[in-house]
DNA sequence: GTCTGTCTTTGCGCTAGCGCAAATAACAGA
DNA sequence: TCTGTTATTTGCGCTAGCGCAAAGACAGAC
C-alpha cells in the first residue's frame, strides 16, 4: 500500500490542509494493517494515537462492565477515529473499541502531534470541531431514538443510516449492505432476534431481501416510511 | 445584575482567555432574562446566538417528531450552551430546545462573533473542543447505559450524574436536589410513573426521602451500588 | 382559610420485546 | 464432498416497564 499525502485531503479533517502539512502527517504516520475482527484499540488503552482508516472497514463500540456492547459507529475509508487524545491534555483512554470488520490499514498518528499541529493551524481546529459537533448531533439524536421510539422503526433507521453512509448499489439498483444481524442490533440498541424477526417480517413485506451478513433494500422508500411516519398509536 | 468581565472565566472555555478578550466578549453580549418555563430558544431555530447562563438553572431538550422529547443535559450557572453555531459554518438550526427550570438569565453572544475571536486564539478553540469531547464521551455513555441497562440503574445514574453537576447538602449533610418526577423520567429515558415507582421503592428501603419536586439522597452509597453493581442476571 | 392548578402516587391490565433452545442455512477449509 | 463453524430463523414463555385512571398531596394566589 502506498499513501500519496494528498490522498489525506479526503480526510474531513484535513480538507483545508497545505499540502506541507500532509506530508508532515504522512511521514509520522505508521500504516497498522490488521485482520478481520482483529483490534486498533480497546476501550481504556492510554489514548496515544489518532488513526486514519485507509482501507477496509471497521466499528466503533462501548462496552459496560457486565459486558454487554453497543455500536456507536461504523468507520468507512478516510475516516478519523480515536482523536479524543488530540484534545484531552491529560492522560486519557479511549473511551471506545475499534474492531475491524474486515481486512483493514489504518494510519496512526501520534495525539500529540496532531494537537501540536492544531496550535498554529487553526482551520485544522475548525475542521476537527465541524466533525465532533457532528458527532454530538448524531449521538443526541440517537439517544432520543433509543428512550422515545419502537424498535422497528429504530432498525429502519440504522438501515437508512448505513445507507447513507456506504450503501452500495448492486446490479439492480438495490442497496446492499453488509451486516450482521448482531451488529443491526448493536446499533439500533436491541437483540439480534427482534432484528432477525423485523426482517423476515419486512421480507414478507417485500421490503428487503436478507441473507447471511447481507440485506438488500429492495423498496427504500418503504423503510423510509417506517422510520419517518407519525406513530399515531403514541 | 452587574457583570465584570473576570466573571466570565469561570466559564470553562474562557478559562484561559485574556482580560482583554472577556471585556470583548462582554461588551458584545446582550444579557437577557427569563422567567421560569420559558424558552431561550427552540430546537429549529436558527443559531445565531450561544448563551452563558448567569443565573438559574436550565434544561437542554430533545423533541421527537411526534413530541415525546428527552433531556439531553441541565444547564448550571457560567456554563455555555447553543454553541454549535459558533463552528459550523453554513447556516445551522439549533439541534435542541434549552428551557429555563427556574427564572434566569443568559448573556447572548453572537455566534460568529466567538467563531472569529477562535480563528486567532486557538486556546479558545481548544477549550471549546475540550468541552465538546466531554460532551460526546458523556453522551455515547448514556446512549450504552439507555441500550444495555436496565431502568433502575439509569435512574440511580441520573440522579448521581445530578448531584455531581449540581448536589446541594442540606443542614443533615444529605444531598438535595430539586427536580420533577417527569424531568428524571426524560433524563432517565423513561416515564413518570417508573419514576415515581422506583422513588417509593427506595424511600420504603431508606435510601431517599422524597417530596413534591424534591429528592433528598438519605444515603448516597446505596445509590451508587445500585448504579455500580454488576447485574448477575443477565 | 379556601381554591385551583400542578405534581405525585398507586392499582391494574397489557404488550413489546427479551432470551432460551433447537432447527436450519450458509460458508470455509480439508 | 464432507465437516465443523458461524449466522440465522422461529416457537415459546415470560416479565419489565408502559400508560390509563383516579385519588391524594402540596403550594401559591387571593
Amino acid at each position: 500500500m502506498n499513501l500519496h499525502p494528498t490522498d489525506l485531503r479526503r480526510v474531513s479533517v484535513f480538507q483545508n490542509a497545505t499540502d506541507d502539512d500532509l506530508s508532515l502527517l504522512l511521514n509520522r504516520g505508521i500504516l497498522r494493517s490488521i485482520e478481520e475482527g482483529e483490534f486498533f484499540f480497546f476501550q481504556g488503552d492510554p489514548a496515544k494515537y489518532l488513526y486514519i482508516l485507509v482501507s477496509g472497514r471497521a466499528k466503533l463500540m462501548q462496552s459496560s462492565a457486565a459486558g454487554q456492547q453497543v455500536n456507536l459507529r461504523t468507520i468507512n475509508e478516510w475516516q478519523m477515529f480515536g482523536a479524543l487524545g488530540a484534545v484531552r491534555e491529560k492522560e486519557v483512554t479511549y473511551p471506545a473499541t475499534a474492531q475491524a470488520l474486515e481486512s483493514s490499514s489504518a494510519l496512526a498518528i501520534e495525539s500529540v502531534f496532531l494537537h501540536e499541529m492544531m496550535q498554529t493551524r487553526p482551520y485544522l481546529s475548525f475542521d476537527l470541531m465541524q466533525l465532533m459537533t457532528g458527532y454530538i448531533q448524531e449521538m443526541q439524536s440517537r439517544y432520543r431514538e433509543l428512550a422515545t421510539e419502537k424498535v422497528e422503526r429504530r432498525i429502519a433507521r440504522s438501515l437508512l443510516r448505513l445507507t447513507a453512509q456506504m450503501g452500495v448499489k448492486n446490479a439492480q439498483g438495490h442497496i446492499e449492505l453488509a451486516f450482521t444481524r448482531q451488529d443491526l442490533a448493536e446499533m439500533s440498541g436491541t437483540t439480534l432476534y427482534t432484528v432477525s424477526r423485523t426482517l423476515s417480517e419486512w421480507e414478507r413485506l417485500g421490503l428487503v431481501q436478507t441473507g447471511r451478513e447481507r440485506v438488500v433494500l429492495s423498496n427504500p422508500h418503504g423503510i423510509v416510511q417506517i422510520a419517518e411516519e407519525l406513530d399515531e398509536s403514541r
